[in-house]
DNA sequence: GAGTGTGAACGTCTTCACAGCA
DNA sequence: TGCTGTGAAGACGTTCACACTC
């Protein structure tokens, strides 16, 4: 399965909820392209690589589709999620509705300031750093037995600062975890069986910024004169 | 220059600043490549769209290089950001101290909540979201010169449910702005010209979870026999 | 020798166009 | 007729390999 199409997956499960919530039975690749922000073609193209058999002329059952695509995301299982810094950031995601309503369940909030401890956000208690690894070890991913030093399926969310968050990633994958989000703005060093992924808010900002440059440039300035040819 | 080239640009200003730190004078692809986690052909295909010169057997001068790739991306002068919704995520970017030290200053926060309007959050006071027009057009990019009804070069965030984001975002354009960035988890409308950017915390967790299911069928079950060949 | 700059090869993703089926 | 499913074509991005320069 190409990680172009995964990555668009959860918009088609997003989609297909407000669908459902209209009332919908089935729905066409054009709507749901619509509904998703991309192309009829797109979406028929990763629905393929589902295996999922819409009907032609018809479309895609709505509630197989949702099921199916839950299933290939391994969201069945709530899985569990741990956040590491429990600051601004933390305090955001932990209160974040989203990642109870799409199928995770914060199993643990964990800080190094012993100021935040026992404090309770989201209905969880912030625990200290040194907890870390009894959280991890704590949590079963329900319906996959689970190997003694093998992956735990936990995922681990690091919003601490930059400084702290090396170190917290190795406590994280020395704890079994597998799977990491980091809101760190540096490079973390992990085995090569931990994915990682990153979110970093100042390089979108970057990034539009650099499109605002250009669009300012163009407007701003007298139109370049024709090429000589 | 490529899309892909511009989304790594932040990444190497990053590497810079953190080499620039350490007394570097010059960097090789390598090391900038091992900063910033991405290869060193990537980093010097990457440099030649800037049409930077490094030195054969040397590397690249790290300040020039750090000024070259700023200019591109528009940092020069501290771009103008207006926040709307101070609710735990609002809070969260307003408080972020990334913002200020990578070129942006907060030029405004907005929420639709009398409770919220007066707060100080990060040094800036909360509006009320019918100040939101007259904050952008107060806004002025230095060294832009402002076209009348053309882009305002102010970057709006979207930090609201996603109930009320299409509504702010309509308010956003029409006031100016042509540059988004939605936490909101839907797919905004804009005009071709406007540029939105996303960033859905659950799509990640889901992206990792999808891994994680891999991972876990893998360890979990007997190994697929070989193939007959 | 060390390290850049770049054409060419490669792989991946997207779009097109249309055959095939309800 | 309407819409899916999919090979083929095209666009895009990355990696390779090496000529070239300091």
């Amino acid at each position: 399965m190409p990680g172009a199409t995964v990555a668009r997956l959860p918009l088609y499960l997003r989609a297909l909820a407000a669908l459902a919530e209209g009332g919908a039975d089935t729905v066409s690749s054009d709507v749901l392209a619509a509904a998703a922000g991309v192309t009829s073609a797109q979406v028929r193209k990763d629905l393929s690589h589902l295996g999922t058999y819409g009907t032609r002329g018809v479309g895609y059952p709505v509630d197989h589709l949702t099921a199916t695509i839950s299933s290939e995301l391994g969201l069945s299982e709530r899985r569990a999620v741990v956040i590491v810094g429990v600051g601004n950031l933390g305090h955001a995601l932990a209160g974040y509705g989203g990642f109870a309503s799409r199928g995770f369940r914060i199993a643990g909030l964990v800080d190094d300031d012993p100021r935040r401890e026992g404090e309770v956000v989201g209905g969880v208690v912030v625990r200290p750093l040194a907890d870390l690894e009894e959280l991890v070890a704590a949590q079963g991913v329900p319906g996959v037995t689970r190997v003694p030093a093998g992956p735990s399926g936990v995922i681990g969310v690091i919003a601490t600062p930059a400084a702290a968050a090396q170190g917290v990633c190795d406590r994280l994958v020395a704890a079994g975890v597998t799977a990491i989000l980091n809101f760190a703005p540096l490079v973390l060093a992990v085995p090569p069986d931990v994915d990682v992924r990153k979110v970093d808010l100042s390089v979108e900002l970057q990034i539009l910024s650099f499109h605002e440059q250009r669009k300012g440039a163009r407007a701003g300035s007298v139109p370049a004169p024709a090429a000589l040819s």
